[in-house]
DNA sequence: CACGCTGTTCAAGGCATTTTGAACTTCCTG
DNA sequence: CAGGAAGTTCAAAATGCCTTGAACAGCGTG
């Protein structure tokens, strides 16, 4: 659901910014190329939901090592700053898709991936729709209760309606891609279930 | 389907960008109030399915106006640049929500609106899906044939294939959204062509 | 209770996208 | 076919989002 801009640019595969051509660049390098591979993929994902594509590299880091890791492990793994993983890892807590443990040995946090990503997904946007599109609806109810004082032509009238007719078809459609998601997604959601690292 | 960004921020009514606040700014302000409020909603809808928002400002006006307008008038209405509606109107002509009409007494173009903006959403994102969605499952296979090769442990490559498992049920989802979306919208456009304007 | 380690905040900087504006091209009209 | 209006192009400026990094705050330990 992202960015097509202008008609003329490639529809297929993703373009690949300055540092993220040469992996994980800056940091210590300790990822392995198929975690590389697996982590940017679910950046690219996340980033399609509209999300930032590097909430999606912790996350899928944090899901592909089985064992909490800790801020600075990350910082080193997917080249990020302190700050950077800081808000990253609080945006991921907040909505569930991270969870905060205090590891024995360590005086350092500890993050631990929650299954839910998907779930965080289909919440958020869902959460963004209600706002987003009924915001917009009332736009439109606005600029036809203004219209219809001011007088203007039927024509323009039955247009502006259309238009209303139009922005409810899209929130219809929204909702319902987000119910069957959802139903997807919990199926999908059990089967992951069986394999959640036990803390 | 756009941007929360940070789980704080505010989650309906979207931000107006400094001009916007200015209602129609820097242009000649001929827009009616209402007709700025339906011409900026539809800008947002655009912008949320990751349109440019003035490609979807000027839509809305050659819609709203009946009758087709030249460069210079959308340029006045919207407060745009000469360059700008140049290439709004391309983007748009080539995804055939607006065409070109000589206009009779006139040397400059006309531009139309089209009732097909919904069906252009549609056949771009279903383009950006096709392309982008499978090119991420191609990456996680990838990422999962490397680390068959590299021995990594059965629980990790158990993680992948869930990985993998997750993104085949986005693109489902995808599908399924726009199969219906489609079918909504389908209907929505009879309902359209009926008042379509006799060019 | 001071030190050091971890995490948070936020202004400044960096990056990508979009718009502008001026040079250039095209096409109509007389 | 000259003159000019309309339209196109593209480098540079503007804009907006994201990250950085340094100052700050919290906490646990010696």
């Amino acid at each position: 659901m992202r960015s097509p801009r202008s008609p003329e640019e490639p529809l297929s595969g993703y373009v690949l910014s300055e540092g993220e051509a040469e992996a994980d660049k800056v940091g210590s390098g300790r990822l392995e190329p198929w975690e590389t591979i697996a982590v940017d993929a679910v950046g690219h994902v996340i980033e399609f939901w509209g999300f930032k594509r590097n909430q999606g590299r912790v996350w899928a880091l944090l899901y592909l090592r089985a064992t909490p890791l800790n801020a600075m492990e990350l910082e080193n793994e997917l080249g990020l700053s302190k700050g950077a993983v800081s808000m990253l890892v609080r945006d991921l807590e907040r909505w569930g898709a991270v969870v905060r443990v205090r590891h024995p040995g360590s005086s350092a946090w500890h993050y631990r991936a929650e299954t839910d990503l998907v779930r965080m997904v289909s919440r958020v946007i869902e959460e963004r729709e209600a706002g987003f599109i009924s915001r917009i609806r009332a736009d439109l109810a606005e600029a036809r209760r203004l219209a219809g004082l001011a007088h203007v032509p039927k024509e323009k009238l039955a247009r502006l309606d259309r238009m209303n007719a139009l922005a409810s078809a899209s929130e219809k459609a929204v909702r319902l891609f987000l119910r069957t998601a959802r139903l997807d997604v919990s199926q999908m959601l059990s089967v992951f279930r069986d394999v959640r690292s036990r803390s």
